[in-house]
DNA sequence: TATGAATGAGCCTTCATTCAT
DNA sequence: CATGAATGAAGGCTCATTCAT
C-alpha cells in the first residue's frame, strides 16, 4: 500500500537528522502520553524526555494533538493486526477465529493499556482524535461484519443476523470490557478467563453452530 | 439503602430560600454539563446561570465535581429506574423484561445524552467520579446477574454460563453502543432497532430458549 | 480605674444575653487567632465556634481587627500585670525587680505563645493593631525609664545612661528574644535560663552596681 | 561554603537574554515588596514593572516567595558584610569592632527598610522565609559569639557569660530595635544616637573592660 | 532545523462583610 | 438580637503555542 494522500498533511522530514529527531519525538511522546494521559501530557514534557528543545517540537507537529495521532499510527499495525481484528485463515472454524482474534484484541489492549487510557480520554476532548476513534472502529467492524457475512454464507451463522449491527455491538462489548478491566482495573480475571468470556458472548450471538455443517 | 454516608460531608442547607438557590444551582450545573461537557464547564456559569454570584456556588459545593455529582445524584432515580435495568416483573418472559430493560435504558441514555457524555469525560478525569461510575455499573451487574442466575435456575438460560461475567460483558456492550450512538453519532439507526439489536444479542448470548421448556 | 473613654466605640451590649454571647466570641476568638494565627483566622469560624451564627458576629465587632483587639484587651491585664513589666516593690534591689519583672514578662509571653505569635503578624498586617501594639511598648518603656530613674537618682545604675533609650531597647531585646524561642521555637532553653540571661544583660547594660550604694 | 544544595531547584537562565530578564524580574521584585509589603505584592505586578508577560515571572519562580528569596539573596552580601556583623580587624580594640558592627548593620537596615519590613512579614506568613530568617540570625548570633569568645580570651569581657547566649540576646535587641526604629517609625533618633545607645547596651552587657588589661 | 525564552488568556476559589428575614 | 445565605472582588498559576536568534 503506497503512502496515503494524507501523508501530505506532516511533511516527513527530509533530513536523516529530522528523521531522528522525529523518531525520538514520537518515542517520548508515546512515554508521556502513556504515563500521564492525554490532558496532562505537556508538549514540553514530550520535547525534554526526546532531549530537545521545546520549540522542536513544533517544527514536527503542528499542535499536541497530532502528536498524539502520530504515535496511535505508529501503533496501528499492531492495533489492527490481522489476528486482532480478522477472523484469521477462512478455513478455520470460527469459533477458533473469533477466540483468537479476541485474545490478539485484548493482549494488544492490556500490552498498550496506558495508551488505550490516553486515547479514550483524547476521544472524548479533542474532535478530530475522536473521528479517528470512530474511524478506527468502523475499519473493525466491517472486517467483523465481512466475516460474519461469510459465515451466514457458510451457514454457520445464524442468517437472520444483521451483520453490520452484530459487529459493532459484539466489538463494543470487547472494547469496553478490555476498557473496565484494563483501564479503570475493574472486575479482576486473568486473559484466559477474559477470552473464553467474550469469545462465547460471540458464539451465543451469533447463533454460532457447534460443529460445520458438514453433518447430513 | 439509605443515602452513602458521605452525604453528610455536605449539609444541606438550613432555611427554605438555601434549598430553592441549591436546587437553582443543581439545574443551571446541569443544563451547563449539558451544553459544555465536564472539562468546559465554569463554576461561574453555573453560578449565572442560576442567577447567583459566583461565590454562592461554593456555599453549596466545595468544586465542580461535587456539583456533577449532586446533578448525578438527581438524575440516580432515573437512570438506575427498575426498567433501566432489572428483568421487570418476575413472571414476564426473559425476551421480555430483556426488551423492556434494555428499551428503558436506551430511551434514558439518549434523554440524557449530554449529561451522559460529560460523565464519561468525567469518569476520565475525575477519580472520585470514575470510582462513582464503576460503582453504578457494578450495582447494574449484579442485578443482572441475579437475573440471569434466576433464569438459569429457572432452565431458560445456558446453566454453563457465569451470571457475573455475562452480566458485565452484556451491560458493557450496551453502554459502549449507547455511547457510541448517542454521544459520538456513530451508526445512526433508530432506538428501535438498536433496541432490537441488543436484546437479540443479549438472547443469543443468554443461549435464551425461545419458550420456557414444558417437559414434566 | 473607671472605663476608659474609648469604650463608646463598641457599646457594650446592654442584656444579659448580649453579654454572653460577646464573651462567647471573644473566647472563641481568642481561641481560633491562637490555633490560626490573625491572618488564617476566619470570622466564620469563630461565629461558629461561639456557637452564634456568622452575621452575630458583627453585632459585637466591626471588623475582625477589633475583635483581636477585644481578645487583646481581655489580656492586657495579665499582659501588662505589674510582675510582668514593673520593678516591682520600691524597696526591692533593682536586680530582684528586674529578674522578677523578666520572669513575669516571659511566663506571660509563653503561656500566650499563640496569641503573641498572631500579634506580631497583625501589626505587621493591620495599621491600628501596630499603633496598638507600639502603645503597648510605649507604656512598657515609660514605666521602665522611671524605674531606672529611679535606681539612677538611687546612685545604683550609671547615671550617664538615657532611661528612655535604655529601656526601649532592653525592652526590644526581651521581646524578640522572646519570640524567637516561644513563637519561633529557636534555641531551646528553659525558662530559668533565659530569665537570667535576659537578667543578666540588663544589669550589666545598667551597670548596676552588685550592692546598693550602702557601703561606705 | 558552596551555595546552598537547593541553587539546583532553579536552573540558571541558558541564554543572555534570559539573565537580563532575570536580573529585571528580581529588581521589579524588589521595588514591588519594597513599595507593597511582601502579602500585597503581585506576581502581576513584578512582572509588569520588569516589563514582561504575567507567565514570564513563572519562567524564573516558581512561586512569590522564591522571587522574595531571590531578592533576598541579592541582598545577602549587603545584610551579611563583613561589617555589618562581624567585629572587624583583630587588633581593633572590641569598641570600635562592637561600634562599627552596629552601625554597618543600622546602615544597612535603614538603607533596606521597605524590604526589612517585607521579610518581617513575610517570616511570619511564609515557613520556607521564616527558616530562612532564623538561619540568617544563627549565622549572625555564631560570628558574634564567636568574637565574644575570641575577647573573653583576651581577658577583655566578663569571662562567666555564656558567649552564645549573650549575642542571640544582644543580637535581638539590635534588630528588633532597628525595627521599631526603621519599620514602624517608633522613637525618632539619629542614627548616630542609635548606634551610640546600642554599643553601650552591648559594652555594658559584656562587662567591656574599657582598655586591655594591661597586667603582664 | 534548533533553541529556549516569551506570551497571555483563562478560571477557580476564598472570605470579610452585608442584609433580608 | 439572631440567623445564615448572598455577595463579589481579587489574583495566583498553567501551558500550548509563537518567535527572535
Amino acid at each position: 500500500m503506497p503512502p496515503a494522500a494524507d501523508a501530505a498533511v506532516a511533511p516527513p522530514p527530509r533530513s536523516a537528522r529530522g528523521q531522528r529527531t522525529r523518531a525520538a519525538l514520537v518515542a517520548a511522546a508515546r512515554s508521556v502520553f502513556e504515563r500521564e494521559g492525554y490532558l496532562d501530557a505537556r508538549t514540553t514534557d514530550i520535547a525534554r524526555e526526546a532531549g530537545v528543545a521545546a520549540g522542536s517540537f513544533y517544527t514536527y507537529f503542528p499542535d499536541k494533538q497530532a502528536a498524539f495521532a502520530a504515535v496511535l499510527e505508529s501503533l496501528q499495525d499492531e492495533l489492527l493486526a490481522p489476528g486482532a481484528a480478522a477472523p484469521g485463515p477462512r478455513e478455520q472454524h470460527p469459533l477458533a477465529a473469533i477466540r483468537a482474534g479476541n485474545r490478539a484484541y485484548l493482549e494488544a489492549y492490556r500490552r498498550n493499556a496506558g495508551l488505550m487510557a490516553a486515547m479514550e480520554q483524547a476521544a472524548l476532548v479533542d474532535d478530530r482524535l475522536r473521528a479517528a476513534r470512530l474511524e478506527r472502529a468502523r475499519t473493525f467492524a466491517e472486517r467483523h461484519a465481512r466475516a460474519i457475512a461469510r459465515w451466514q454464507a457458510a451457514g454457520l451463522v445464524d442468517p437472520d443476523l444483521d451483520p453490520r449491527g452484530a459487529a459493532v455491538a459484539l466489538d463494543a462489548m470487547v472494547s469496553r470490557l478490555a476498557e473496565h478491566v484494563f483501564v479503570h482495573g475493574a472486575e479482576r480475571t486473568s486473559l484466559d478467563d477474559l477470552t473464553e468470556l467474550v469469545t462465547r458472548m460471540w458464539a451465543g450471538a451469533l447463533g454460532l453452530t457447534p460443529s460445520p455443517r458438514k453433518e447430513p
